[in-house]
DNA sequence: ATAGAATACGAATAATTATTCGTATTTAAA
DNA sequence: TTTAAATACGAATAATTATTCGTATTCTAT
């Protein structure tokens, strides 16, 4: 293991008045530009305050550390992305092979555009990353991709289904990340996306079989 | 982009005499030891040196700066890894689909076993990922995939082979690092690691048809 | 208008770190 | 044995950092 867990990462006063909610906001923005021009190694609480324009004084009045902040980024990503997953695996107007597809084409994009932002969020992960919020988090997309995959492959024995989803949620977000690590022009990531699309139809095809 | 490149990673002084020799090694051994038990954010040069009996001083006489010494550790982590999987693929006394299954198991098993060391080193990946060497030593495990891919799946436009090769490394990597983040017994991993295999070997069927 | 709460400030603190360099010791060749 | 190169040492340096806390300002409710 690497070095002991974080004490908290979320509680500290919440903004009541419209100045401090404000202030906030412009902290989290400041964030979000100090991650991408200085990177995760020169990503300070000082720094961060300075580009909000606000005192450093003020910064952890709302945030308890450094990593609170990086676990909010970090946090309001996953949201996103989650909440993009969802509406196209739940769309039952389309057949799940095909939902499988526009998922995966869907994310790879999704990763390549913020690729930046997601290096340097990876970069600080090991700040946050044993936060228990974080156990949470990825416990509810496993769950969100155990349902669609009763949906894909209903015959399937549970105990093969179950590895099947783990290895496939897996697949998506890794080799996802993986290849937005370095840049590609649009018909690359678009040949890629149904490359992994058909790999895994090729695999379910197979499990259901 | 993260922070300014790193300027050298590799040269210094060689060790001429024994004692220096046995210094190097000694060092090299505490750095491992130092980055399981404290992880990559505590892992500093005075604590390695300090770990391995010798004097600071006597460090950075053969390695340029801290990044040196984990590129070290990577370097010789990656050439074990690509001699292992050179030997699996290039024994043509088995069939291509049968030598991709053994290189999948052998891969997952070895990233289990060595887990901590390797996320660790990833976690100080950032100090030493813009290195030129890098890249070296990525290309040469792409030509490796590379040659074995053209003897998988021989009748495949050259195209679309280049995008499978990519996908199947690039699957083979990151999802047997991520699987190897969270420690499992001998059974799921075998499970885990035929699944993935069964995966892989569709994809490759249904690119051969 | 005014008191108390909320908010904002930022210099100061305490700790950690990478790296250097002047000096002492050891080795190998003459 | 002498000498120069190689090696080893580790206190000192210079820089960076996360976080606190005493004080000043602004808001809100009465």
């Amino acid at each position: 293991m690497s070095f002991p867990a974080n004490p908290q990462i979320t509680t500290r006063k919440q903004p009541q008045q419209a100045r401090s909610n404000d202030l906030v906001n412009a902290i989290l923005q400041a964030a979000i530009q100090v991650l991408q021009t200085e990177g995760a190694q020169r990503f300070t609480t000082t720094r961060v305050a300075e580009r909000a324009g606000v005192s450093v004084g003020s910064l952890y009045q709302y945030f308890p550390n450094k990593a609170a902040i990086l676990f909010r980024l970090q946090t309001d990503e996953w949201q996103q992305t989650s909440d993009m997953l969802s509406a196209i695996l739940q769309n039952t107007q389309h057949q799940p092979m095909v939902r499988l597809r526009q998922m995966i084409v869907a994310f790879i994009q999704s990763e390549c555009e913020e690729a930046s932002m997601r290096q340097a969020l990876d970069d600080a992960a090991p700040l946050y990353r044993d936060a228990p919020e974080v156990a949470d988090a990825r416990a509810q997309t496993k769950a969100l991709y155990q349902q669609f995959m009763l949906e894909l492959m209903p015959d399937v024995e549970a105990k093969q289904r179950e590895i099947a989803s783990e290895l496939m949620m897996n697949t998506i977000k890794t080799v996802g990340k993986s290849f937005s690590d370095e840049s590609h022009g649009a018909a690359k990531i678009l040949a890629f996306s149904n490359a992994m699309a058909d790999m895994l139809c090729a695999y379910v095809e197979k499990l259901n079989t």
